[in-house]
DNA sequence: CAATCTTGGGTAGCGGTACTATCCAATGTC
DNA sequence: GACATTGGATAGTACCGCTACCCAAGATTG
């Protein structure tokens, strides 16, 4: 398969195709001559990851480099499963949780730290996420949308079933278990995104109709 | 409040907030002089609001401009609350639902359309979050993710409860409620994500070493 | 075998977004 | 009266994700 077959079989063009190899997104073909390469099945469906990786899952191309990065190789041993993902997807901003400074204040934690341990939640205080969760719930405050624990606890319930099936369908070998994680971090969000506006549109005809 | 008092207490450069008053983001201030102008806690909450939507909520500015003016005007009687609301996300996208082509195949539709009939969600099939969700699926199925019709409906389980919740909060009064929909949608989502990669972490955790 | 693609490789440019910098004359402030 | 600040305007910047063009080597076709 020649680069302008791939284009056609991707719907990216030429000149797009030649910079993701040019960026490292796309790996080389089999060269056959000087002007003459060979691009198979793994080069259509690399295409279409990182087609679907940014116009999905919004993320740039500096991010999608790091996640086939880590797909490859992933790095499990040192910072484990989630940790592998977490830092792909973080990318600079990702702390070693080790090297964390020692900013971290016991005697007073964070609204998201505080929520997390009420609920009995197993994560190190030192946890990024938790800082993201406190800033999108300080954003609903200044948006004048009133969150309150309650209101948290409820989604917490949700995304904890969520996660269950998350984890469940993860595999056990190790590589392909990294790439679940890391895609399905990036991937399944727009999907719940979805889902929960649907669900919304259900409800909210529901209430008003109610089903007989 | 003169703008470089306004600029402190956001933490926002001068320049920047002149670019928002321009840009028709930040209403302007009660003109003093030729060169003064009086900003007030309004304008504290709106550039903190324009802020949370495009950090947190990841909008560009042309989005924040539609929700600003879908939340100061909100047209309810035309398209009810959750149109106004999907309306200002989308933008140029967004396409009158009466107004849809008869592009509409009611003998093949999409897995979304199929999944949401099935589980006795009411929607309308013209609804272009169906397409979303397609896309996303679609995605996931490229990236080698399986999300079977078992998954699915579990992570809609959740995002039912989830919506429940929403609709629950929202305010009678029309304005009010636009608002709490628009801005919802929009901020609680990022929260929903970090809940869940949490959840993960705990679960995954869970699994390793069970809670005694 | 010659005319016509097509390719890899390279460089330069483009359109959009979100600011940022600079200048100005009018006006506040000390 | 010296200096700082303001609104208003214009121009410039940095980054991102392509896109366009060029070239010479090599493949394809009539």
């Amino acid at each position: 398969m020649r680069i302008s077959a791939l284009a056609e079989a991707t719907g990216v063009s030429v000149a797009t195709l030649k910079y993701y190899l040019r960026e490292g997104l796309l790996h080389p073909g089999a060269v056959r001559s000087r002007t003459q390469a060979d691009y198979d099945e793994t080069h259509v469906e690399r295409v279409r990851l990182v087609r679907a990786l940014g116009d999905v899952g919004g993320l740039d191309l500096a991010t999608i480099r790091r996640v086939l990065a880590t797909i490859a190789e992933p790095d499990v041993e040192r910072v484990g499963i989630l940790g592998a993902a977490q830092r792909s997807l973080l990318g600079e901003a990702f702390v070693e949780i080790d090297d964390a400074p020692g900013e971290l204040d016991p005697d007073s934690p964070s609204r998201a730290r505080r929520f997390a341990a009420a609920r009995g939640w197993r994560i190190d205080p030192r946890d990024p996420v938790l800082d993201d969760l406190d800033a999108a719930w300080d954003a609903c405050d200044a948006a004048g949308i009133g969150v309150d624990e309650a209101r948290m606890s409820a989604y917490a319930d949700a995304t904890e079933t969520v996660a269950e099936v998350d984890v469940a369908s993860v595999p056990r070998e190790p590589a392909a278990a990294v790439r679940q994680v890391v895609l399905g971090t990036v991937l399944v969000d727009p999907v719940l995104a979805a889902l929960r506006r649907l669900a919304h549109q259900h409800v909210a005809v529901s209430r008003e109709t109610p089903p007989s």
